[in-house]
DNA sequence: TTGTAAGCGTTATCAT
DNA sequence: ATGATAACGCTTACAA
């Protein structure tokens, strides 16, 4: 009952302060000027609530991630909110370790009008079952994915990402330059799909090259760093272990580099060590990592931009985008012993 | 237009639907399934706008922070989490860093029901100017401060932390326990009320063993890698420099740590470092870093606790929740040279 | 146990 | 340029 008291301390109708607060230009001067000083009377402020409400929208977007707290959406982030606010978009955070993976947990957000659209920066597990009877609405929400690669089922989105094959292909390749043959790989968890794909550039150079991989030097890392230091673990175990790791992403190399270290090992003399994201804590590593950086900034401003198309505009295609990425040399890599 | 649509289908009237959604051990069992044949049926979904517009709630929660990604507040985000899904509230995340810092900005998406509450985990600037009329309504919306301390324009409010002063106190004690006399302090920003008082501890725990404290000593860090390297530089150039330094925080000790070995130096033979927080690169940092811990999870989900308290009991006691922090002694200190 | 109907605050349509 | 009013989808007295 609000812009009710506004108007009749201005002596307008509600028509007109709803007017003045949304297209003031069609208001005359004079009576924007009752309007705005019976506003600043009753300290009034627009219940947002009953504006979406009645516009059936939310203005929020969910944003999924892994994990809050990892340093590589930190950049990713800022290009979202960079958008965001100048869409009026605000951002509803989910992450995948806290809360749920499926998929349809998140559609529903949008189905139940929680938000109006998701931007899936995680690997979940899509579909888990047949998507049920929408009531004639859209079976898909408006959902966009960023540096995750695509599975069958989501590839009727829209995505934003760096070439992960490619570019694992390419610090491969970089580590084969330096005349390495034994080449291990710290994988993500089974379900993510970006690692999966990373572990494939791996696999393509490797098998350019000529070079047989042991089933042995492809182990699970979790993500995390404790997983990457039991990877590791196993990994210096072997007989033959690998002269060089590939890391599927910057946070397990640095789990990699530490446990190397402790085994006494030196990097890169006796083991080099590369990463993927180029993360804030890879320069200051020691020995600083050699990594691949995404223009991470860039992937969440493009994603989001796409994000509200798909909003608006209801769907428009859904090609990928793919964002280029850097090989950033540092000290973590060297040539092969020996 | 859709609980209509599902009471038309069932054959029974929209308070019956709306009865079954909210307290189904009100409806008959015949008519439950009924209802629930309908809904499967059309697929519906309740609107959570229309809800939360009649219920004149958001069930949303801002929490703001400083920056996404840091990895101190993933813990404590993990406390918020559960406590939020469990009193079926989500959360709408702004950070410092791309966003404003004024208070009122946050406090403003409460008065125009945007969010039910505000859990602030970073330093703002509180009130800007007086408070506008808000027009009978409470002038203070349902807020609480995790993790910094309280500066006295927001010492009405709720706050969950750990007593800074005292635990930098504690570290700086274990300094001059190894012997150090000449000890170094990185703070963060200017505005930072926390990294304040953690200044104030060191600076008590000095004055207590009466050792003085230039004023070279002290230099902002920035809360930033870049920032405490750049500070770090400034302290090694001294000519008497310090033989042990105090970081505000670990983000900030990780920067001085690379700082330090780039500069030649040992740690800790020639100089010790110690940092606050516990993230979870300090203890594969190399050295391993001593610094001070927060039971962050805790935090985040007492801090979560008493915001749903202040939003649903009006207000309540806002004394300060002290929780235990704890010195954890790694490699990165050692006696004092010479 | 169920139905009727008012009302939440805003926007938008249609007159004036 | 402004006013009257219906409508958005849901919840909740109150009645039956």
């Amino acid at each position: 009952m609000s812009i009710k008291k506004v108007a009749k301390l201005a002596g307008v109708s509600t028509a007109t302060v709803s007017r003045y607060l949304n297209s003031p230009e069609q208001v005359k001067e004079k009576t924007r000027n009752k309007v705005q000083a019976a506003i600043d009377e009753v300290g009034y402020a627009p219940n947002a609530l009953a504006r979406n409400f009645r516009r059936g929208k939310t203005s929020l977007i969910v944003v999924v991630l892994p994990a809050i707290g990892d340093p590589f959406l930190d950049k990713v982030m800022r290009g979202i909110w960079r958008v965001a606010d100048e869409q009026g978009y605000s951002i509803l955070i989910r992450d995948t370790q806290s809360n749920s993976h499926e998929f349809d947990e998140y559609t529903e957000m949008v189905f139940s009008k929680q938000a109006d659209g998701i931007l899936l920066l995680a690997s979940i597990s899509p579909f888990h079952e047949a998507a049920p009877n929408r009531g004639g609405e859209r079976a898909h929400p408006p959902l966009v994915l960023g540096l995750e690669s695509v599975s069958a089922e989501l590839s009727h989105f829209p995505s934003v990402r760096v070439d992960n094959i490619t570019a694992a292909a390419d610090g491969t390749d970089y580590l084969i330059q330096l005349g390495h043959q034994r080449i291990g790989f710290i994988a993500g968890k089974r379900d993510s799909l970006l690692t999966k794909d990373r572990e494939k550039g791996y696999r393509k150079a490797m098998r350019k090259a000529k070079l047989a991989i042991s089933s042995d030097w492809i182990v699970e890392g979790e993500q995390t760093i404790d997983g990457a230091r039991r990877a590791t673990r196993r990994l210096l175990e072997l007989d033959q272990r690998p002269t060089a790791l590939f890391c599927a992403n910057d946070e397990m190399a640095l789990g990699a580099l530490h446990e190397i270290k402790s085994a006494g090992l030196k990097i890169p003399r006796d083991i080099s060590v590369i990463g993927f994201d180029d993360i804030r804590y890879a320069e200051i590593a020691d020995p600083p990592l050699t990594t691949i950086a995404q223009p991470a900034e860039e992937i969440g401003e493009r994603s989001m931009r796409r994000l509200c198309q798909a909003i608006d505009a209801g769907d428009g295609d859904s090609t990928p985008e793919i964002v280029p990425h850097n090989l950033i040399v540092r000290k973590s890599t060297g040539k092969a012993p020996g």
